[in-house]
DNA sequence: CCGGGCGGTTCATTATTTGAACCAAAGGTT
DNA sequence: AACCTTTGGTTCAAATAATGAACCGCCCGG
């Protein structure tokens, strides 16, 4: 791993759980020395993508985001467009929606939205990072993906989040069958219990699976009727999203009129 | 300047106007040698912060900062409060408002908003960098800024954008006494022929400048009612929006009342 | 069919990164 | 108040990683 690596890597250790962080928590969680996280730091710190604050000088991410956020977004518009998508979304499913793109061999969830009708409400806060074994998101990418890619994940450790989590690789190969036919995946109580979840692929110019969208309900209220619903729009919206970011579903794709 | 300040300059390449770039034109125009392009932008690509597309394998910004600004937002809300601040700056004045902030020894411009009032407009694409010394903007940060800074800017190479920009250390360094008196700078056709800014310093929780609220509108519209409607609205609204993001106005700053 | 541009790769030379040990300062505990 | 631990930050010789000229194969226009 080169030294850029490195310093971008220290990135990836801020979240909504851990928003500032000490030098030596740094060093400690990176697994680097303290004098080489703090050389990295300022050279992050000088392009503005950390900063420190307070006498306790913990560092946090910087204000560069802002500006190179708004470029990514004046060159590849995508946070409107799934912005919208989730909203109605939400709305008619009265449950949260939510949107992820795949990053190596996880999924990093870029926006969600929550329904205002029900008082429990499934929460995304913290869940940024999404397993691709263990999420309807993360099987509906699987299902698409080549076989090598599918190959390699289910090679590598299947963390059992909970007691229903799949971690046997071959039901989970034998799963991606029904998804590619059906058009979406489904997931009950594999991430977080009680959560019972739906999601469809978003395909990128290639045609190739670069995230997911998703309906995440507690199981409790999952019932025909919803899933249903939740089924016939995702599968609708997913189309759009999928068409708005410039993508194209693969000819294998399960025409979305079909019902 | 160490590997890691290579790599993040690179990302410095893109903007509005060539959102995307070969490989052989980056090297190029950040004057490195395109066997070593080549792998900072690889290491670059596997975080997400720049991605390859297109035929021509050419590169642009990554999808990592939807997700990384998200994360800034989440533990220093900002976009919404500055969105909100130039909405009303632009409504109110009729003309375009915008928001930068300090980076090294220029202004970012993070932000902008265009009123529906007129045909003729101060536009912001092409201005993401402002030059301290030949803006409003730039002025107005100068004036609450340490010594030592300012004559480190005043020092440096002062680039004469216009028939009408200040180059001289010396009148510059005389302006910056009134606009301390008054609360903020003003700048007639410094940086773009005919137009005619006003701006105002946002603080940080330290009391120093971060940055600078503006309206910029054509010399043609500009009158003495024009300018005192936009010298009050910017007074109030970047005190408000200082506070907002958790930033204190030093005791020196002029009170708002005061009109 | 020939330049000349492109994206990408190789490998010996070179310069940069690295980390143990070291500060001074700031709590916590006895 | 003496002590221990941990904090952010720095130093410098040793070791590792970055570097760039030359090299592909490719595609496009003449």
């Amino acid at each position: 791993m080169g030294t850029t690596s490195k310093a971008l890597s220290l990135l990836e250790l801020f979240s909504r759980a851990t928003p500032e962080i000490g030098l030596s928590e740094i060093a400690r969680r990176a697994g680097i020395n303290k004098a080489t996280a703090h050389r990295l730091l300022g050279e992050l710190a000088a392009h503005g993508f950390v900063e420190q604050v307070g006498p306790a000088r913990s560092y946090r991410l910087g204000p560069a985001f802002l500006r190179l956020a708004a470029l990514r977004e004046a060159s590849v518009p995508m946070r409107d467009a799934v912005r919208g998508v989730l909203r109605s979304l939400s709305d008619v499913t009265g449950e949260t929606a939510h949107m992820s793109v795949l990053h190596g061999s996880v999924l990093d969830t870029i926006a969600y939205s929550y329904a205002s009708a029900h008082g429990t409400q499934v929460r995304m806060e913290d869940a940024e990072k999404l397993l691709l074994h263990a999420t309807s998101s993360g099987l509906a990418v699987l299902a698409w993906s080549a076989p090598d890619f599918v190959e390699r994940v289910l090679a590598g450790p299947l963390v059992k989040r909970t007691p229903d989590t799949l971690t046997d690789p071959g039901e989970i190969r034998a799963r991606l069958a029904p998804i590619r036919a059906r058009g979406f995946a489904v997931s009950v109580g594999g991430f977080e219990a009680d959560v019972h979840s739906h999601a469809v692929p978003i395909f990128d110019s290639a045609s190739a699976p670069m995230g997911a969208l998703a309906v995440a309900a507690p199981s409790a209220r999952m019932c025909p009727d919803l899933a249903a619903l939740i089924q016939g729009e995702l599968l609708e919206k997913g189309a759009r999203l999928t068409r708005l970011l410039g993508g194209f579903a693969p000819a294998s794709f399960p025409a979305p009129q079909a019902a």
